[in-house]
This record gives C-alpha cells, sequence and structure tokens, in this order.
DNA sequence: GCAACTTTGGCAACCGGTTGACAAGCGGTT
DNA sequence: AACCGCTTGTCAACCGGTTGCCAAAGTTGC
C-alpha cells in the first residue's frame, strides 16, 4: 500500500474520513480530486456520475479539479459495485470465414455509436469450446452476440438468463435473434435462373450441423417447387474455397445448368476450379453463392450472390443487444434483415452444350 | 444491499468477521466458499490463486465448496486489487481493411492460447479518435496493440509509459515493433519484372501520411536501382478499390509497362479498370499489389503480390505483448518479418503493344 | 418567526477479491 | 520448561468507485 510522502502528512486534512492518499502515481482517483476540491469522494463520485445531485457551485470546483489533474474514471473500479463495464462481447464460429469480418464490423460500429467496446472471441466451431467462452466473457461484459453458434438452444437460454444475448443466423425460442429472411434472396435468385431458362438447379450444402443451411436448402426447394424447376442436393461439403474445387465434379455429373452454393467461398472455388477445367462460366453453367463476401466480386466474371446484409445483421444484433442493456424489460424479438439476389456477371442464360 | 434472510440468520456464523452474506444471488462468491467450507475468506482466496500457501487439506475442502457452489471467479473484482484483466486491447486504423483482417485473426489466436482476450476498436483512420480509443483502453486492458497508427511518436511512447505497448507496420523508438521487411519481396518483385524485361515501373503510393506507403516507395527505388530500371512514382491514391481503379488513366499515361501498387485494393481495382478498358493484363502491363489479402487469389488472373504475413504480424505482436506482461523488464524489440513474392497471373513478360 | 419541506454534502458500508502483518500451533533442541 | 524456526489460518486494510441514509442548511408558506 502507497503511504503519504512525510511533507503531504503535515498537511492536515481538510476532512479526516480521507484515507486514501495518493503520491508520486501516475492516474489520480476521486480521492485526489475530493482533495484538490475540498469535498467528499462521495460528493466527487456523484458530482461525476450524476451531476444533478450535487450543487451547480460544487460541480464546477469538482470539474475543475477533474481536469487540473487530468482524471479518467477506472473503469473497472466503477464495474464492481454498478456491474456494468460498458462493453459487449462477440463469439464467432470461426475468424478465418469472411462472412464475421462484416458482423464484427457492423456490431463494433454500433457499440462504438453507444460508447460500448466490442470484446471479441472465436469457438473454433466447437460447442464445448463456445460455451466454456460465453461463460467467461459473461463475468465481465454486459451481454453478448453469438454469430452463428454451435452449441444448444438450452444452453443459450441458460446464458439468457443471466445476461442479455442476442443470436446472429439462428433462431432460439427465447432468445432474440437476427436471422437474414434467405426466402427473399433465395427466390430471386431462382427466379432469375428459371427466367434464363435454367431447369435444373443444384444446391451445395454446408455444414451438416450447420441450421442455416438447412433454412437455405429448405428456401431453395420451396423456390424451385414454385418456378417449377428441379432441385437437386449433393453431400455437405466443407464451407471453403477449397470445399468448392473438391465438389465440381460432382456438381457437373448432376446434369444441372445451374448451381446454388451454401456460401460464397464454395462458389468462388468451384468457380475457379471449373474454369480450370475448360467449362465456360456462366455459358455452360450458372454459378449463385451466397452471403456477398468481401473479395465475390473480385472474380472473372464477378460472382452473382444472394447478398446476406452481415454488417446490418452485426449491427442489428448490437442495437437489439444494448437496447436490452437499456430497457430490461424489453420482449423477447425476431428480427429479420432482408437478403437480396446481386446479379453479376457468373449466372446468365442456358446455352446448349458444345 | 442484499440481506441475510431470517432464517439464515438464526443460525450462528461459524466466523462472525463473514459480513457479506448472500441469498438468492446468482453467483457465489469466496465469502460463500468460506462460510460452506469454515475458513476465512482470505484463505478462500489464496486457495484459489496461491494453492501452495495453504494445506493440502483445507485446499481440498475449498476447491470441494467451489465446486458444490458453482463458483467462477470474478475477473472485475480481482482486477481492482491486482491490476490486471487477462485481456489486450487492438486497435485498426479501418476495420473495413481487409489486411487488418489477418492481424486480428492472428492476434486473437495467441491470445487465446495464451489465456487473453480480445478486445477490438478502430480509429476510423483519425489519430485524435485514436490516442482518445487507446486511452480509454488502456483504463482496463493489459496492454495494447496499434496496428498501422496515425497517432504521433511521442504519443505512442507516451502510451507506452503507462503500460506494454507493440506497434505493427511502423517504427517508433522506444517501443517494440512487428515491421515487415519490405526489401525482401519488393526486391523480388522488381527482380522479377526486370527478368521479364520491363525497363520502366510506375509505383501507386498510398495515403501521404503512411509511414508504410513511404517505407514500400523507397524498397522500390532501392530494388530499381539495382536492377537499373526506371522508377516512377504517381500521385497518392486512396488505398481502396475504387481508389485503384481512378489511377488507371494515369498508370497508363506513365508510359510504364510494369505498375506497383501500395496495396492489393489498388491492385485489384486497376486490374478491373484496365480490363474494362480493353488492356489485357499481364500482356500489356503487369500488375503487381501488396499484402496478400483475401480474396487477391479470386481475380483472373490472379494478383501477384508481395505477400506481407499479416497473421504473423499479428501472432508476433500478440506474443511479444504477453512476453512484456509476463517480465516488465523485456527490452524494447523490432521484430521483422519477411515479406516475399508470391507470382500469380497477373504479372509476366513485356510484349509489344498491339 | 416558525414549521414544514427540499436540497445537498458527508458518513460509512459496500461491490468481490487480494495481501501484509500477525499470531497460534507444531516439532525440535537445549 | 523455554526457546527457535517454520507453517498456516485469521485479521483487517485495501483496490476505486457507488449509494442508502442522515443531518445540516436553505427555501417556502403561513
Amino acid at each position: 500500500m502507497s503511504e503519504p510522502s512525510p511533507h503531504e502528512s503535515d498537511v492536515p486534512e481538510p476532512h479526516s474520513s480521507i484515507k486514501r492518499l495518493r503520491v508520486d502515481k501516475a492516474n489520480p482517483t476521486i480521492y485526489d480530486i475530493a482533495r484538490v476540491a475540498g469535498v467528499n469522494p462521495s460528493t466527487v463520485s456523484r458530482a461525476l456520475s450524476k451531476p444533478g445531485r450535487v450543487s451547480a457551485k460544487t460541480l464546477k470546483i469538482i470539474e475543475d479539479a477533474a481536469a487540473e489533474l487530468n482524471y479518467q474514471v477506472n473503469p473497472i473500479a466503477r464495474a464492481l459495485p454498478t456491474g456494468r463495464t460498458n462493453t459487449f462481447g462477440l463469439i464467432v464460429a470461426d475468424i478465418t470465414n469472411p462472412t464475421f469480418f462484416d458482423i464484427i464490423r457492423g456490431a463494433q460500429t454500433t457499440g462504438t455509436l453507444r460508447d460500448y467496446t466490442l470484446v471479441l472471441a472465436e469457438s473454433a466451431e466447437s460447442a464445448v469450446t463456445e460455451l466454456t467462452t460465453a461463460r467467461r466473457m459473461m463475468t465481465t461484459v454486459d451481454g453478448l452476440i453469438l454469430a452463428s453458434p454451435r452449441m444448444d438452444d438450452h444452453d443459450i437460454r441458460a446464458l439468457a438468463q443471466d445476461k442479455p444475448v442476442v443470436v446472429i443466423n439462428r433462431e432460439v425460442e427465447g432468445v432474440s435473434c437476427v436471422i437474414p429472411d434467405v426466402a427473399k434472396g433465395i427466390s430471386e435468385a431462382v427466379r432469375s435462373l428459371a427466367g434464363n431458362g435454367h431447369k435444373r438447379i443444384v444446391f451445395v450444402p454446408g455444414p451438416p450441423q450447420s441450421w442455416m443451411s438447412a433454412r437455405r436448402w429448405d428456401a431453395v426447394q420451396s423456390a424451385c417447387e414454385w418456378s417449377r424447376v428441379e432441385a437437386v442436393r449433393l453431400e455437405s461439403a466443407k464451407p471453403t474455397v477449397d470445399g468448392g474445387r473438391r465438389v465440381a465434379r460432382a456438381v457437373l455429373a448432376s446434369g444441372a445448368t445451374a448451381v446454388m452454393t451454401y456460401n460464397d467461398l464454395l462458389a468462388i472455388g468451384l468457380l475457379q476450379e471449373l474454369q480450370a477445367g475448360g467449362i465456360s462460366v456462366p455459358d455452360e453453367i450458372s454459378i449463385v453463392g451466397f452471403d456477398d463476401i468481401f473479395g465475390a466480386d473480385f472474380t472473372t466474371p464477378p460472382l452473382t450472390t444472394v447478398r446476406s446484409p452481415l454488417g446490418e445483421c452485426g449491427a442489428a444484433a448490437a442495437t437489439r443487444l444494448l437496447d436490452l442493456l437499456t430497457d430490461a424489460g424489453s420482449p423477447i424479438e425476431i428480427m429479420q434483415v432482408e437478403t437480396e439476389l446481386v446479379l453479376r456477371g457468373s449466372s446468365g442464360k442456358v446455352l446448349a452444350k458444345s
């Protein structure tokens, strides 16, 4: 513990209840301000966090002292009695997956506007790691966003019992969620392909346990049924560029003239592999990806994709979470964000095979 | 304040010094463990954080009680007396810039391995915002990484006086840094272009106040001098895809047959614009980018680039920072990571113009 | 002028954990 | 029996801020 320097102890304290003396210390505290301003530390605390609770005269004296000392509140000390840190957590399934970059960006930007700091972690696609990480985060952050979570619904609900939780890309009963309305974008895509003369569309799904992959396949089927187009589903593929390359032969073997993939990475890998095999895109086969990730328009031809507004998802989730923190009585909400077809060069009219 | 329930106050406390009673509370504390184990809270604290300081028998009793109560340490309460939160901050200049994705990934992965949590923020390319954000972060995190910082050197040194700071992509005297050795990769690139017959190389620089942009131009000049190739420098361009598009005419007007850009985004935008103008890459002009960002190999032809190992930068910076936290006496270090030429299809032999 | 009411600054307990100082207990030695 | 050295559990102050309660001071109405 630091002790008062000899010369300071010679100066009688205006209020003997101030015990926490600070000498030769980098960061001033409200006790230092109290001494300079000649008031009680509790008055300083009120002046800084509840200015209306002290008189204007006292407030001015305290603010001047704080400025003079270059005081900065210690968020840790404040968090202990209030239970609030002005931080929120975000756990993503796989930090190498670029779909999460926009989600992180949207959440971070929204948090900053609301004076909250983002704490980031990943689960490495493991439900166990995810739950452990979430429990640890919950001890410090004010609320938590789970992006494409892998843990069970009941684990998510248990977390939400403690502090506010918002889930992205998955619907969990009893918890606020932000979910892209995949039906809209997929319907637009299937309609576009049908209009271009395609009779058979093959779908390349993502991870077997992915909730979103199942939703996307459901939507493809539904849209194809409506447009009287045949829908074929391949085996699940790794949601990576390499996964897309590996699925090229199966895509061709399906006899389809259009392919829709679980995500853009699969689409890009597929595009590259087909082109390497001399197959012309979109002349011989149309490709439609999903999400509209960063780099999706770098390809030649640029990738047609169903755009998930990932940045909006992140921003909406952060907004909802911070609203829940402000008004704890807010009801559970399922927020849907619209997907839309982004028509680029990788899809077109079906042409006769050469 | 919570009060003891009536039935609990009827039961005499084994140790009357325990005042903090907890009833109907979600999260148990060391006071609860103390009561169950029949020891002093300070003994519980020592058992959990310095197990060798209590007897094996007492340790077992306390651990059993902690497990029974499903106790989880409150990092905020621990941080107040120790000053440690097991978190580290990372501020990036622009969260929309994909070069930071790998840096974030590298730092986050390393932090997780060392049981540290990443706190992320961005400065939106503003030196003022950056310094304000850094100062705020410094009140809670144990250390800070600044990626491509925009603030002054002396502000960075002032921050480092308080807690450990590591800088990426810039050399700051008196502060540990992680810097890509741009000379190596750029030399390889210039050598490759010279070997392909190019006699004039034009460089498209990035932001005027970017330290790294100046270093890259220095390296291009030096390498060109060695290879007896003419080096030409254009005006600074916005380091975005659009910035690359806008600089296409100036690139062509320079008469160079090879262009090196400040970063991949510039190169990709330039590539797209030249191709849209009917100029064949690399037949009519070779393009070399920098960084090898995500998506750099999506283009057709795939982009030749000088690869900055950004993930390694992030990991090295995090490793250095956490080492500094573990051993405060560690000296300042300048860590260089090697760049290397990644030869793809966007650069090749100079051909006669048609 | 006084009673009733409001304002406002101080007191001290508290948030949950850490840790220096102290003392009791134990075994060994003289 | 007294002393020494060591172990180990307790006491209580502390980290920096918050806040319920209280009392003194100020204001208002009669």
